[in-house]
DNA sequence: TGACGAAGTAGACAGATGTATACTTCATTT
DNA sequence: AAATGAAGTATACATCTGTCTACTTCGTCA
């Protein structure tokens, strides 16, 4: 395989099987579902031989795994900087919102990708896909818990809606992407989202009775 | 058009135009995507000869409107049902929670279509697809705030998580059909979603720091 | 420098696909 | 009972697909 000079460990590609790779990002991103691509189709889109592809994946399925997991190195690296960045938990949602969004903005084609695939029709990338969501659901939890964001909620709640908030988010970030004038709306809306949450898992234990009185007395 | 005798204005569907649609929602559920159907590969399953399809339908992107309006009218005739179930905010999510997943859990088939679509390729399918959920979510707004389930929440704010619920909802239908071990999970865990979203927009205008000593402060 | 192996190319194959044309079946209407 | 037209069928064709076998290019290392 060719892998790059400088380490061959880290495996940054490169030659063919970045150029099929990278192609089928770009014919994901126009309109298609990355499980319905042809080889011959990839082959074409990238400049090259149809059996090229056979130099570097048995299959399309293999192919597709190696995509996933192209993105997924990709974003992994994006997400890390996100953390470490917010300080009350206002300011958190945000601040994270603003990061995360303007990055899915800059990696359309990932991103698509990851959206339509979660839901796909093949078990094995959802199956994929799904395990990185929740590895990332997992980090966002843990750190909220780490810094004490939002000290009044029990860890496993956390983890349940950093589950659910980062699902929302990937959702959105479609709009986003193909929606400009719709940008500051999503975002807001989001961030009213996980607001809304967190504030209303700090009330879980209490019965809709003690809510509103606490809600209608003046403060 | 072979219509039915009862009426030709309700457009009930008979002949190879049902069995071409009921063909592609087999095909569907197992482990393709809509969009990506072949017209010999419907024939095929509906028992056709390839040529019948052209009888119905121009092409394949037309196929696939009516498949969506085929859904779209099964699926209305189950949402009217839940309408009129519970009384308070508590009782409203969980009765209908249940309902709308057991609805989802029989029409396995169109929740999956409407599921892949809504983020699938086709331009098309999108915006007819988020019309019909916009649509959904807007009587579920309307029948909340007409029985005052959650008078402490604007009207907008209602409509806004009555959005969300239906796609949260929708999103979870994949897994709930699939994973019948995590049924009850599922189930509770939307009932959760839902009340933190009404409780917590209850609070939209309360400052973190109100929020804190509101909810440390015994009762 | 020469050999070795990986990356890329060329051509060919069987099978599947969308579509066109022409034919048959059959229910409804008059 | 005949006609009309929609629904369904048969056959054919060019095009596309995945895959096989054999060939060429070219960087790496002994």
């Amino acid at each position: 395989m060719y892998l790059s000079r400088v380490s061959n460990s880290m495996k940054v590609l490169i030659g063919g099987k970045l150029k099929l790779i990278q192609a089928a990002l770009r014919l994901t991103t126009q309109s298609r579902s990355l499980s319905s691509l042809g080889l011959r189709e990839l082959a074409r889109e990238a400049g090259l031989n149809p059996n090229t592809f056979y130099r570097h994946f048995k299959n399309l399925d293999e192919f597709g795994l190696q995509v996933l997991g192209y993105i997924a190195t990709d974003m992994k690296s994006g997400v890390r900087e996100l953390r470490r960045m917010a300080e009350s938990s206002e300011q958190a949602s945000h601040d994270t919102v603003t990061f995360v969004y303007r990055y899915f903005q800059s990696n359309p084609a990932a991103t698509t990708v990851a959206v339509r695939e979660l839901h796909g029709p093949s078990p094995l990338l959802r199956k994929a896909l799904e395990a990185q969501l929740n590895a990332s659901a997992q980090e966002m939890a843990e750190d909220i818990i780490e810094r004490q964001l939002v000290s009044a909620v029990p860890p496993e709640t956390i983890h349940e809606i950093s589950r659910m908030t980062i699902r929302y988010i990937l959702f959105r970030a479609m709009d986003y992407i193909e929606k400009p004038e719709q940008r500051e709306t999503i975002q807001r809306e989001t961030e009213r989202f996980i607001n809304r949450q967190f504030r209303g898992a700090m009330l879980d234990n209490l019965s809709q009775g003690d809510i509103e009185t606490l809600v209608k007395r003046p403060s």
